[in-house]
DNA sequence: TACCAGGAGAGCG
DNA sequence: CGCTCTCATGGT
C-alpha cells in the first residue's frame, strides 16, 4: 500500500505540523510533505480523513498513526484545560492542534539548535542538517530527494567546524557533545523514568537547559505535563496571566504545576500558538 | 539600523 | 539566590 487513509475527528493537520513543535513538514498543493523515520510521507486532510501516501509498500502503519496521535481522545484532553477566559480563547484559536510523538532524538537535537533562535531560522539548521549529514530516503518518481534526520552517531562524529558550517553557532559544540553523549549511552532518553528524573538525565547534557529539556519530554518522549516556557510563554504569563505584576520563578513554577491540569504540556502549546498568532509579543 | 529570536551557563554581588 | 552578560547568525 502507497496509500492509505485513516478516519480523524477533532484533528488539524496544518496547525499540527506547522504550529513550532517539529521543523521538517513543508506545504505543498495543500499537502504536506516531510520525513517520519526514514519514510517520505505526504499528508493531506480532507475533512474528516486524512490520506496518506508513501514512497514505498507499507503494511503497517503504526509509526504513522503513533507519530501523529490519531488514536488519542482529543475531547479528553482538551476537556482538562483550565476554564480560565485565555486558555478557552487559546483553544478556540488552536481548535484541532495536537501534539505529535516524535522521534526523541531527533526533537532533542533539534530544540538544541533552536536556543535563541527563530522558528525559520530553525528550519534552515535542520535542513541543512539533514541535506548534509542525513541517509537517503525513497521519494516517488521525479520528486527532489530527501534525507532523513542524521543520527546522533553520525553527529556525534562531526567536527565543531562541520556543525557550524551549518550555521549552529554558538550551539554547534552543545549538538556536537550531546550527540556524543547519547551516542555513547552516557545519557539515556528515557520515556518511562520519572518525570522529574527524565529531565535531571537530559540536562547533564551542555546546551541542554530546563527549557530544551521539556520540549524533548514533551514531543518526543511522551511526557504531557512537560511543560516549556520560552519567551513567548513567558509574555502569555505576564500578559495574560500576571499583568502589571512581577513575576517571582517559584511562584510561576507552583502556579504553572497546579493552574494547567494533568495536560499542561498540551495546554503550554495551546498557549504558545495562540500568543504567536492572535496575540503578539507586544506589552512584554 | 536596531532589536530580537521556542536558552544556557558562567560570573558577579 | 537573582541579576547581567555572552555566545552566532539572520529575520523583520
Amino acid at each position: 500500500m502507497l496509500i492509505a487513509e485513516f478516519p480523524i475527528t477533532e484533528y488539524n493537520l496544518g496547525t499540527t505540523l506547522s504550529c513550532g513543535q517539529s521543523f521538517r513538514w513543508r506545504q505543498l498543493d495543500g499537502a504536506w510533505e516531510g520525513v517520519v523515520g526514514t519514510r517520505w510521507v505526504r499528508l493531506c486532510q480532507q475533512g474528516s480523513r486524512l490520506v496518506a501516501q508513501t514512497a514505498e509498500p507499507v503494511t503497517d502503519w503504526r509509526w504513522l498513526t503513533h507519530y501523529l496521535q490519531l488514536e488519542v481522545d482529543y475531547s479528553k484532553i482538551v476537556a482538562t484545560f483550565p476554564k480560565d477566559e485565555h486558555m478557552q480563547a487559546a483553544i478556540a484559536t488552536c481548535r484541532g492542534m495536537r501534539i505529535l510523538r516524535q522521534d526523541p532524538w531527533e526533537c532533542l537535537a533539534s530544540f538544541i539548535c533552536s536556543a535563541t533562535k527563530q522558528i525559520v531560522q530553525i528550519q534552515q539548521i535542520i535542513a541543512l542538517l539533514c541535506e548534509r549529514y542525513g541517509e537517503p530516503v525513497a521519494v516517488p518518481k521525479g520528486h527532489l530527494p530527501v534525507r532523513s534526520f542524521p543520527t546522533a552517531q553520525r553527529l556525534a562524529a562531526l567536527t565543531e567546524a562541520d556543525l557550524r558550517a551549518c550555521k549552529l553557532g554558538f550551539r554547534a559544540p552543545n549538538l556536537r557533545a550531546a550527540a556524543q553523549k547519547i551516542a555513547s549511552g552516557e545519557v539515556v532518553l528515557s520515556a518511562t523514568l520519572p518525570l522529574d528524573e527524565a529531565r535531571a538525565e537530559l540536562t547533564k547534557l551542555p546546551g541542554v537547559g530546563p527549557k530544551i529539556a521539556n520540549c524533548a519530554l514533551l514531543f518526543g518522549l511522551g511526557f504531557e505535563r512537560a511543560f516549556p516556557v520560552d519567551v513567548w510563554i513567558m509574555h502569555a504569563m505576564r500578559q495574560l496571566y500576571f499583568p502589571r505584576r512581577k513575576i517571582n520563578p517559584d511562584r510561576l513554577h507552583k502556579f504553572i504545576d497546579t493552574h494547567f491540569g494533568p495536560y499542561s504540556g498540551h495546554a503550554q502549546q495551546y498557549l504558545f500558538h495562540y500568543m504567536r498568532t492572535h496575540v503578539g509579543r507586544s506589552a512584554a
